[in-house]
DNA sequence: GAGTTGACGAGCA
DNA sequence: ATGCTCGCCAACT
């Protein structure tokens, strides 16, 4: 593909997530203007084809770790975040306010780096 | 080709 | 505050 498509786009920018943190599918929506934050849940579905997608960063925008049931194990999800010091209680991100990260920091001029 | 589904979000009752 | 509905847009049946 010439052109980044919106999943290589929410790819790029999950790949960015630091450890530590997490983000929304919202966020990043915003933040690439895809226009809804569907597409990003759906292309993270698909970033299980990738490798380096830590899509476990990636919450829903009450901080719930909505998408465990689509991971290999549903206890992965929050395994991993737990890993990175993150809190989960009740499928959901304890500290989320301070844990969240927003793809702005990037900057505007942020530019995907594709192959 | 048409209808349904979905890792969501915001608005409204 | 909780619960329901609508909007988004690609993929799937």
């Amino acid at each position: 593909m010439a052109q980044p498509s919106y999943y290589t786009l929410v790819f790029a920018v999950t790949r960015e997530i630091p450890r530590g943190r997490v983000s929304t599918y919202g966020a990043i929506a915003d933040f690439l203007a895809l226009g809804s934050a569907r597409m990003v849940g759906w292309a993270l579905n698909n970033s299980f084809h990738e490798e380096d997608v830590p899509a476990h960063r990636v919450v829903n925008r009450k901080g719930e770790l909505t998408g465990r049931n689509h991971f290999p194990t549903p206890t992965l999800m929050q395994e991993r975040l737990e890993e990175e010091g993150i809190r989960v209680e009740d499928n959901r991100v304890a500290d989320f306010d301070e844990v969240f990260w927003h793809p702005k920091v990037l900057g505007m001029d942020y530019e995907v780096k594709v192959d």
